[in-house]
DNA sequence: TCCCTTGCCGAAACCGGTTTCGGAGCGAAC
DNA sequence: GTTCGCTCCGAAACCGGTTTCGGCAAGGGA
């Protein structure tokens, strides 16, 4: 009603009936031909789309929606709340979404939340003004009231981790238990026989997962894991600090530890400072993440590397499968992440109490 | 008339045309009841609203859309490629966009590109298909070339930063040159008297404001900017530490260093260790940006904090306001960013060279 | 009383697409 | 020569809103 300003006259869009107008067909032709209607001769279909690109038509996407109720948006609600361990892999998980999306000609359409009745409430009004046609849930939670929503209004999504109740779950996700069995495994290979563990977040799947992992390459290599040794809810550099100078104070110190998180791993990097131990040289530290900070750290830190940006990128191209409706049963995907061998797993002196004849994996018992 | 419940199949949206049913009138007469008309009584705006607001109306943004030319989205598109000094305030930033646009009912579209060609590219897509109203545009060049696009699409658009050609620019911006003037007089204050410069990356019009802000205080401080004091381009740890060798290699070093970024400051740290001088004891250094990483480096680093939530915040409601027209010269706003001080700029041991009389142009006196 | 406003609302066009329906044209089968 | 069926397209309804236009009724001045 009021406004009306300067932006007047931009370059007039070309519209569908321009288009027919141009061929002298009708419009509802027009549409069909262009969206593969099999009711149209192939001659009809090519001089439209040759036509459609020569004069650089654009289907408006709003008006597509309000007919077909498909907005070609992907939606991803974010935790703006507490700490997150995966902000400095933000932009590149941006970056893949978005390459995924427009791949297709899609868009991402982005909200945040500061918790997780926030999160509900925030994807409840982007379903509710259709604005978003499914969701990308990242950091997925056994019990997760976004994936319930999702159901209840049956709004297609998929999980960037997993969870407990998998009915109707699509999921990308990246093996962190393998890399923590793997990593138990490399570690036990280098002779150590106390190793400690630094766990993630609680309630987040891959908590879980990774602890599994860790238990699963214990046993592997014929160790029994010390709980003395074993701390979770570890996912800042603080807690890291506090949680490793327990572990290292213990009257048998662990001579290697596997850390969930890099964060932790930092904040273990600082225990043992003050407790006198040189990670490296008689503290073995293998972590997961594969952050920027790993690299920088001193000694650089054994990570086991997410390609975020890949994750991205699949994640958008299986919602919107999924949107189109492929089976969620098919849309379920694990891939391994990538260990990137530093300084601070290879021990430069002996490993203390480990036995230099330690037949090493899966054959003796010990203690 | 079966009235809708949320059943199978999906919840039916409650329509325009069920709002005039229920309430006798014409949809016409509703869609200008809620949007504000004059031609309405009063009673019965009331009541039409009353009804909406009972019912749990909330208009299709897309069939709104395709009549009035309004996407009610925002837009966003992100530099991905090169190593972005923001990354860490990522967060903050979209929540403080997010918030800003939901405030409204307006919504964040995201997309990213790997350089500028691809940033433009992008744009125009997202133009193109109409999926946005308008542009926030961060980090800006003097001569940039997403302004020059919005100009010539004229899409409406806002700035975080400011350019050189200011016609039809509205923005929001930090006063980084008064914080690094403010800087400056600090440390004059403080006693010193040879002040280096550690400039951030070139291009950005930030970088020559904040520079600016530095000659300007030297001036004020009545203090001469040495040349071979000052470098530029220093925008990652490592050019910082790099640059900062040189600055502490000179043959009259400098006693303060004023960095244009926290991650100069960082590399500074590096360097400093290595020529063997101690930041906080024998080196005062202030930053800008306010990162995590300031407050838990060691010493705590001395910086001038921006609020990036509360920019995103303003960017977001200011692009709405200008995008329903208010004109882009009442949309300025610059405010300033806060001094965080910390250890890092206050040495223990007395300033070599130094006078201990030296006259300072601010009142600031040592305790 | 008549006419002219003015306030208020209904009806319908419109936005740019999609989808349904029906029918013209044409070749083949009976 | 019909009839049937198939291919291919036009016409129109439709989606959920907005905006224009016109007209009815009440009110006021002459």
């Amino acid at each position: 009603m009021a406004d009306q300003t300067s932006e007047c006259s931009g370059p007039t869009r070309v519209t569908i009936k321009d288009l027919a107008a141009e061929l002298g067909l009708a419009k509802g032709t027009v549409s069909r031909a262009l969206n593969g209607y099999p009711d149209i001769a192939e001659g009809t279909r090519l001089r439209v789309s040759r036509a459609a690109e020569r004069m650089g038509y654009r289907p408006l996407a709003q008006a597509q929606a309000i007919r077909t109720g498909r907005a070609r948006s992907l939606g991803l609600v974010l935790n703006a709340g507490r700490s997150d361990a995966h902000k400095p892999f933000l932009t590149d998980f941006l970056d893949g979404i978005s390459r995924g999306a427009s791949e297709e000609s899609w868009t991402l359409t982005v909200a945040t939340a500061e918790d997780e009745a926030d999160e509900v409430a925030t994807m409840a009004r982007l379903i509710d003004e259709r604005k978003v046609d499914g969701f990308i849930l990242p950091r997925t939670k056994m019990r997760d009231a976004r994936i319930e929503l999702c159901r209840a209004q049956s709004v297609p999504f998929i999980l960037y981790g997993r969870t407990g109740d998998t009915t109707g779950c699509a999921w990308f996700d990246i093996s962190g238990e393998d890399a923590m069995h793997d990593a138990v495994l490399r570690l036990a290979g280098f002779g150590h026989r106390r190793i400690g563990w630094l766990g993630g977040m609680p309630d987040y799947t891959y908590t879980h997962l990774r602890r599994d992992g860790f238990l699963a390459g214990m046993a592997a290599a014929g160790l029994v894991p010390d709980p003395s040794l074993m701390a979770d809810g570890v996912f800042t550099v603080e807690d890291g600090a506090v949680a490793g100078l327990r572990l290292l104070d213990h009257p048998e110190p662990p001579t290697a530890v596997v850390c969930a998180l890099d964060v932790a791993a930092l904040g273990l990097y600082r225990a043992a400072a003050r407790a006198g131990r040189a990670v490296g040289r008689d503290l073995a530290v293998i972590s997961y993440d594969g952050s920027p900070e790993a690299a920088t750290a001193d000694p650089p830190l054994t990570s086991y590397a997410v390609d975020t940006r890949a994750a991205g990128r699949a994640l958008a191209s299986m919602l919107i499968a999924r949107i189109r409706g492929t089976q969620p049963e098919d849309l379920r995907q694990v891939v391994p992440a990538r260990l990137i061998p530093r300084a601070s797993d290879r021990l430069s002196t002996p490993i203390p109490d480990a036995p230099r004849e330690a037949a090493v994996p899966v054959s003796t018992r010990l203690a």
